[in-house]
This record gives structure tokens, C-alpha cells and sequence, in this order.
RNA sequence: GCCCGGGUGGCGGAAUAGGUAUACGCACGACACUUAAAAUGUCGCGGCCGCAAGGCCUUGCGGGUUCGAGUCCCGCCCCGGGCACCA
């Protein structure tokens, strides 16, 4: 058994040190810096886990040091509290998720406080309480006014068997989650949150985001999917009607040899009508019931049928047949596209199995001047010079997407136009733990957004929630049943309630004034802290809670409440806590509790374990033996701080150590201001914790080695003093209980934490000599030591008369060298 | 299929601007202390050859650029993630 130490006392005992003076309290003070350290806030799901401790153990080791460095630093917390997990335990349980969640909350906040992590809890946050949610709807509301929030019918993923709405990640494998019942497709009144009307600027706002993970930029910009292209209207032949493409393409035009309508189009059942209604009716219903199905299965096979019906390609006046097929998706463009079998894959694929003509209107650049005129054998799906395309051949795809879209435009069949796959927010949950949607419809006046004076619409306690319904709110008669704001009249209550993204959406505003009561956030304050300075969490929200809130912030800024455009400059994208091969889980029974590790191993071992492992953007594999290691580690600081407290009974003005004082004490108060200045650059500048540790280590185990040399002189003292004083202090945001506890006891005054962070000494940590490699050939022959910044020359010179390096070159003069200060010299025989 | 990451000892990882590959930690081995074990300490620890000095090889694979490549370029392989009929 490892030697030990009473980590529960010292931990405690700082605990509560830091707590009675509300060491973490933050205030705004234009004098210093602001430091805004965000993480992600969790769901109160009743214990913390491993991914916890590591996203607020990052978090924490950065905002200390801030601290120490100076900053004004506000590092706060609170809870993503509404959403179904409460809802779900409280249908297993039994239990009120209101009692279900404040439970799990205060359970959670000591574990949090266990584990040392330094947040201002004065401004804790809990998205499920009135206060909070209240601001929510306040929101909704100014977005109601402004037309950002609306309603619309739309589908949604129905649980027949629940009686429930389900969410997209709620659907696993075209069933329900909870029961495994297919799931159907049922028309609803949704809500939905305007977001496309900033698709734009969110796409364009990426060029500030320099600090984000360029993958996680990536993957919004195909969420978002901008495509320029241009709108079409083909004619309906044999009628004055018209069908409307959407194409990227235009350019590919005239090789049009059908058009596709998506089986859920609206001009469908005209083009059904007629003598074959029967058979295509049949296929049209069949087919919308199986797209509706796969909506998030994927690619199926191309299945399609021929309508009879012609349209009609305005750039050639040539007809076409009009299909319908499986391939074509209404909410995307127009839901009809034209097919270009020899310029796109899947229409070409589409074309081969039903026998439709493929017609090349494009040569690849390497071709140009060919004739076209048989079938191809294969799709050419790049740009190339335009061909078959009349008074447009031998324009290059390029010049053509122009010169054709201005003939659209000029011609009046068409436009110019930028798509966005991105679609506007449906936040419509028929669910009871949410906010609910501060609306009233009333038979009179129509739908009335509830009155500012009567915020918060409070979710009432007492509801039956059984699973086996569908809104719990819907059937609660003293909510429904309220009077019309405008006439005074009866009317009802709208019982959907807010996706919980819509909380976590604004969140990092209110942390700013979390007591405010007049406004969702002081603008004072907001412009006081804002931009958060860093954000940390994990990957898995890289879409759906980081465009969201960037969305949320452009709002409220045109709301005129703040005038930040993006929320997160610098997003820390945290790697997941994995163990034997996989992610933690309790379906995998992987799961290492912290607080099991807590009462052996104590928080400072912990943190410093999951700090050290790996690096935060990258996965952590859980790795018991590391963990003791980091433990050993902070036993052996403590033990040298212990055993050498007599040097630190030197006056507090005793001179800073300076070179000369013997070999040992000049080698360790290098190594320290080296030290200093590494720390310093990897937690502020480069993010990589692991290095600072290990660093700290290497100083660490330096000090050990020469402590008993060091000890004999009076500048070894002080250099040992320097070593052991800058130990502590740089271990502080990382194992900051043992360090409170050996700054104490090394007879300092006042809260380490809040003292200030080391500073080095460039001049001494400056080595006095460089090594020196010597490569012949590219090989490395030998090294030697020289001055630093010795000239080139004088590198070459001797690094040429080494004997083992004239050996190498067999006596024969080099035919060339390449000398780099500091570095080396390449010697090419 | 498309778009991102990534591949370095037995393991986690380091190498910041193309310049000493394998820092730090773990595991392992030898030794010291011990009646013994644990703990602790000291030393060793990429592979091959060699008594040694030393030599050769080595950052997924194959090429290239360069005096010099883990790092840059081209082509593959494998692993992880995201999107997935987006016209």
C-alpha cells in the first residue's frame, strides 16, 4: 500500500476556508482583465460522472490560474434542469420531478464542491425553477412579436402506443424508444423558432470563431448547407400552371430529360388525376407512408413511376416527362427537381432503371471539342464546357451558372437563389417538465401571447403523469381553462412546452445577473463579461446546443440587450472519459464513480490524474495504476515540502536566488524559472494541462535529487526555498487543497489562491550552454556543448574538428554545411 | 458515398516554427532496506547485432521534396467521429 495521507482532512478543511470568505465570488471591476471560464452546465441526473469531472476540472485548473494571473475571473454553475429524464424517473418512481430534480441538484452540488471545483455559487443557476424559466417565456414572447416564433403544421414522430410526440433521437430504428412500437407520422401545430433567418450570419460568423476545433466548424457548415444555385419554373404542358425547381446546376439545364416531384408534393394530386388515378394514387400513398417512415434511416432504393403529364424546359421548349419518384424530398428546395441523368449521380442511376434518355451537355475540360452525342457510359458529375446547350455551348460551367441564371431572370422563369438546409427550430414538446409556451388562444381574438405583468406561466405541481397520455398539461382542466388577456373572455391555454435547448440557449447571459428581475440580464452586465473567454465541454453538442446559442445571442442582440454577435470565440471541444475500449455507460457497466475514488485517492489526486492522462480535446482512457501514480506524486511534494520547512524560516525579504550559487542551486533555480515559464504558456496559451504537470514532475523530481547538495549552502537554501515555494504555487489550480494546506504550512498569510501567480525570470531561466548535435548525412555523428548564440561559423569550426565527426567524413573536406544557432550543424560529406 | 479527426515503445502520452524522436507517468526488471512481503529508495528499460566501444533499424504502409521529415507533398491501409438521396 502506497504511504498516505490525510487528504478528507485537508480537503475539507479548504473547502471550507474557500467557502467562508466566498473566495470564488465574482465582481465586476474595470481595474483587472475579465476572465469569463464557462463549462457546459450539467443535467441533473442525480450523480456526477467521469465526463463531469474532467470538463470542470479543465475548467477550474484554467480559471485559478487566471486568477492567480491576475484576472477577474467569473467561473460560474447551474443546472440544466427541465427535460424528460425527470419526467421518465418520475413515471418509474413515482416521485414529483420537481422533488426528483432539486434532490439530485443538491446531491450533485456537493459533489462538485467535494471535488474542489472553484465556482461562484452565488449565481448558481436552475433552469426548472419559475426565476429562471420565467425569462424563457419573456423571450419566446419578444420573439413572438418580431415573428421569429410562429406556428405552423408540420410532421412530427408519433408514438401510437404512447400517445406521445417523440424527438428525432428518440426514434431508434423507426421505433419508439421506450415501447419499440413502430412509430407513425401524425400532422401537428408545432412551434417553431425562426433560425433560418439568420442561416447567413451564423455561416458567416465562422470567420470570428479562429479558436474552434476546425472540425466542429465543419460540421455546423453542413448542418447549415448553404447551396447557391437558382429556382426554375418549368411549365405544366397542356396547362398555365407551373413547376418550380431548385438547381445548383443550371448550367447542366438542357440535358433535362425528366422531372422528378416528390411523392408529398402539393401539385400531386393533379397529376394523378386522370385515367390512371387509381394505379398512381396507389403508389403515391404507399410511397409517402415509407418516406415518412426512413425519414432518418438513409438512402433506399430509387423507386418511381411515370405521370404521363409533360413539362415544359424553358431554355429549349422541349417536353418532358414528369415523374414521380421515392428520391426527391419535399422539405428541401422545392420538392421537384429536374434530372440530369449524364451530370448527376443519382438521376442517372434513376434514368438507367427506367429507361429515360441521358443526354451530355457538359465535356470534361479534357475532352473539350468532342462530339456528344451517343449515351454516356458513366455520370461526369464536374464542371466542365457546356455542349448540346444551344446558343450556351462553349461556355464554361462556371460562366454558364451566370449567364444562364441572368437569362432566367430576364426571361422571367427564374432567379438566382441561395438555399440553406438548415431549418427553423421546432420547439413544440407535449411533454410536462418544460416551459411552458407562454401563449392563450382564444375563440375571439385568435392566438394572444400571454402579458409580460403575468410571466412567469407556471408549470403547475400538481399533474398525473402516467406515460401512458399524451400532454399531461392538456388534460390538467385548471391550467387549460383561463380568460383572454384582450377581451376578458374564456379561452385555453397553449400546453406544449419548450424544447430544454431553449434554456441552455442563454444560459451563459444570466450567469452575468442571475437575481436580475426586471430583464432575462442586465445589458451592463452582459457587456461587463461577455464574450465568455472560453467554453469547455464535450463534442456531442457541437451542432444543436453551439448553433442555437449562437443563434440566441444574435437575437438578443438585435433585441438591442447586448452587442455581442458570437457567444464563444474560443470553444474548447473536450474529449470523452473511455474505459476498456469504450465510453463510459451504465448499458456497458464501465463506469468508474468518482465518488468512490473521491474517498481513496481524494479530489486533488483525481485532478490531477484526469488533468495529466491526456491532453483535454482528446479521449481519456480510464487507467486505475496512472491514478495512483498522481497520487504518489503529491505524497512525495508533500514529503519534501515537510522535510525542508526550516528553509523557508529565511525572511520573507531573504534575496531571490540568483546564478553562483553552486552547481546544484544554479541548476535548480534554471529548472525552476523554466519551470515558471512553461506552466505559465501551456495552461494560458496552449491549453495543454497534460505538459504542465508533467512539467512540474520533471521540476519535482530535479528539486528531490540535489536536495541534500542544496541544503549545505546558504543560496542552496534559497534555492530550495524558490523550488518548494514555486512547486506549490504552480500545483495550486491543479491539486489546490494540498497546496492551500503546504502554503500554510511553509508560513504564508491569506488564501494561496488567491496570492499571486509565479513570475520567471527570463535572465535565469536562460541556459548557459546549447546543445549542439552534429549530423553527417543526415545522420547524427555526435554533439558537443557550446555557448549560446555562438555564431554560425564558429559552430562549424568546431564542430568540424571533432574527432568522431573527421572520422565520418573519412578525411575528406565536406562538400557542403548548414549550421543553425543553438541547434545544430549538417554536414553533407 | 461525402466531410472532418487520428495512427509514435508493453500502455497513457511528449516533441510549441522542418532541426537531439520516445519528455513525464504507468507497467516491467535488477539492486538496496526488510526475517519476509508491502511501501520507499537507486539504477535500467524502442528493436536488432555486439563482451564492449560502437553499428544498423525505428513515428501505419509506399513514394517524393530537403543538408535534415513524426512534422510538408502525392498515393494507399486501418481506426474514430459527423452527415447521409440536400438536387
Amino acid at each position: 500500500m502506497t504511504e498516505t495521507y490525510d487528504f478528507a482532512a485537508i480537503e475539507q478543511k479548504w473547502q471550507c476556508a474557500w467557502e467562508e470568505e466566498r473566495a470564488f465570488r465574482a465582481e465586476i471591476d474595470p481595474s483587472r482583465p475579465k476572465y469569463y471560464c464557462l463549462e457546459m452546465y450539467p443535467y441533473p441526473s442525480g450523480r456526477i460522472h467521469m465526463g463531469h469531472v474532467r470538463n470542470y476540472s479543465i475548467g477550474d485548473v484554467i480559471a485559478r490560474q487566471k486568477r492567480m494571473a491576475g484576472a477577474n475571473v467569473l467561473h460560474p454553475i447551474g443546472w440544466d434542469a427541465l427535460g424528460m429524464p425527470a419526467e421518465n424517473a418520475a413515471i418509474k418512481h413515482g416521485t414529483h420531478p420537481k422533488t426528483w430534480t432539486l434532490g439530485n441538484v443538491d446531491h450533485m452540488r456537493t459533489q462538485l464542491k467535494r471535488l474542489g471545483i472553484g465556482y461562484d455559487w452565488d449565481r448558481e443557476v436552475n433552469t426548472c425553477l419559475p426565476d429562471y424559466y420565467k425569462w424563457n417565456q419573456w423571450i419566446f414572447l419578444r420573439m413572438l412579436e418580431r415573428g421569429l416564433a410562429y406556428r405552423k403544421e408540420s410532421w412530427v414522430n408519433w408514438c401510437p402506443q404512447c400517445r406521445t410526440v417523440l424527438a428525432n433521437e428518440q426514434v431508434v430504428g423507426g421505433g419508439c424508444w421506450r415501447c419499440e412500437a413502430p412509430v407513425a407520422q401524425k400532422k401537428m401545430e408545432q412551434w417553431f423558432l425562426r433560425i433560418t433567418a439568420y442561416a447567413e450570419e451564423l455561416l458567416a460568423g465562422h470567420a470570428a470563431l479562429r479558436k474552434w476545433p476546425e472540425h466542429v466548424l465543419q460540421m455546423q457548415k453542413n448542418w447549415i448547407g448553404r447551396s447557391t444555385g437558382a429556382h426554375v419554373r418549368f411549365g405544366l404542358d397542356g396547362t398555365s400552371k407551373e413547376i418550380e425547381v431548385f438547381t445548383t446546376r443550371i448550367d447542366t439545364i438542357c440535358g433535362a430529360t425528366f422531372l422528378v416531384v416528390s411523392a408529398e408534393h402539393p401539385i400531386v394530386p393533379e397529376l394523378v388525376a386522370g385515367p390512371r388515378a387509381q394505379e398512381l394514387g396507389a403508389w403515391v400513398e404507399r410511397t409517402v407512408a415509407e418516406m415518412r417512415q426512413r425519414r432518418d434511416v438513409g438512402e433506399t432504393e430509387k423507386d418511381g413511376v411515370d405521370t404521363g403529364r409533360k413539362a415544359v424546359n424553358p431554355f429549349t421548349g422541349e417536353r418532358v416527362p414528369i415523374w414521380l419518384a421515392n428520391y426527391v424530398l419535399m422539405d428541401y428546395g422545392t420538392g421537384a427537381i429536374m434530372g440530369v441523368p449524364a451530370h448527376d449521380s443519382r438521376d442517372f442511376e434513376f434514368a438507367r432503371s427506367y429507361g429515360i434518355p441521358v443526354r451530355t451537355v457538359i465535356a470534361p475540360p479534357d475532352r473539350a471539342g468532342e462530339r456528344f452525342d451517343g449515351e454516356p457510359a458513366e455520370v461526369y458529375e464536374g464542371p466542365g464546357v457546356l455542349v448540346n446547350s444551344g446558343p450556351f455551348d462553349g461556355l464554361t460551367s462556371e460562366r454558364a451558372m451566370d449567364e444562364m441564371g441572368k437569362h432566367a431572370e430576364d426571361k422571367g422563369f427564374g432567379r438566382r437563389s441561395t438555399i440553406f438546409r438548415l431549418r427553423d427550430w421546432g420547439i413544440s414538446r407535449q411533454r410536462y417538465w418544460g416551459t411552458p409556451i407562454p401563449v392563450i388562444y382564444c375563440r375571439r381574438d385568435g392566438l394572444v401571447g400571454v402579458p409580460d405583468e403575468d410571466l412567469p406561466v407556471e408549470l403547475p405541481f400538481e399533474v398525473k403523469l402516467t406515460g401512458e397520455e399524451g400532454s399531461p398539461l392538456e388534460r390538467l382542466e385548471s391550467f387549460v381553462r383561463t380568460t383572454c388577456p384582450k377581451c376578458g373572455g374564456p379561452a385555453r391555454r397553449e400546453t406544449d412546452t419548450m424544447d430544454t435547448f431553449v434554456d441552455s440557449s442563454w444560459y451563459f447571459f444570466r450567469y452575468c445577473s442571475p437575481r436580475e428581475t426586471a430583464l432575462p440580464f442586465r445589458p451592463e452586465d452582459a457587456k461587463a463579461w461577455l464574450p465568455v473567454d472560453l467554453y469547455i465541454g464535450g463534442v456531442e453538442h457541437a451542432i444543436l446546443h453551439l448553433i442555437y446559442s449562437r443563434f440566441f445571442t444574435k437575437v438578443l442582440r438585435d433585441f438591442g440587450l447586448t452587442d455581442v454577435s458570437e457567444p464563444f470565440p474560443h470553444y474548447l471541444a473536450q474529449g470523452m472519459v473511455t474505459k476498456d475500449g469504450s465510453a463510459m455507460s451504465k448499458s456497458k457497466g464501465n463506469i468508474v464513480d468518482p465518488d468512490e475514488i473521491l474517498a481513496r485517492y481524494g479530489a486533488d489526486a483525481l485532478r490531477l490524474f484526469i488533468i495529466f492522462a491526456s491532453p483535454p480535446d482528446k479521449e481519456f482512457a480510464w487507467a486505475e495504476e496512472g491514478l495512483e501514480g498522481c497520487y504518489r506524486f503529491l505524497v512525495r511534494v508533500r514529503a519534501l515540502v515537510h522535510e525542508n520547512l526550516d528553509v523557508f524560516a529565511a525572511p520573507e525579504a531573504a534575496p531571490a536566488p540568483t546564478a553562483g550559487g553552486g552547481e546544484a542551486a544554479s541548476r535548480v533555480v534554471k529548472k525552476t524559472h523554466q519551470t515558471i515559464r512553461k506552466v505559465t504558456e501551456d495552461i494560458g496559451v496552449r491549453f495543454h494541462l497534460n505538459t504542465a504537470v508533467s512539467s512540474i514532475m520533471e521540476l519535482c523530481n530535479l528539486t528531490r535529487k540535489e536536495r541534500d547538495a542544496l541544503r549545505e549552502t546558504p543560496a542552496g537554501r534559497d534555492a530550495l526555498r524558490l523550488a518548494l515555494g514555486s512547486i506549490i504555487r504552480l500545483l495550486s489550480p491543479f491539486a489546490p487543497h494540498l497546496a492551500e494546506e503546504l502554503w500554510q504550512r511553509t508560513g504564508h498569510q491569506g488564501l494561496l489562491m488567491l496570492s499571486a501567480w509565479p513570475a520567471h525570470d527570463a535572465a535565469l531561466a536562460r541556459e548557459e550552454t546549447a546543445t549542439v548535435v552534429v549530423q553527417v548525412n543526415g545522420k547524427v555523428r555526435d554533439r558537443f556543448e557550446a555557448a549560446p548564440d555562438l555564431p554560425e561559423a564558429e559552430l562549424e569550426a568546431a564542430a568540424l574538428a571533432l574527432p568522431k565527426i573527421q572520422a565520418a567524413l573519412g578525411g575528406k573536406p565536406p562538400r557542403k554545411v548548414i549550421s543553425v544557432r543553438n541547434k545544430l550543424v549538417s554536414i553533407v560529406g
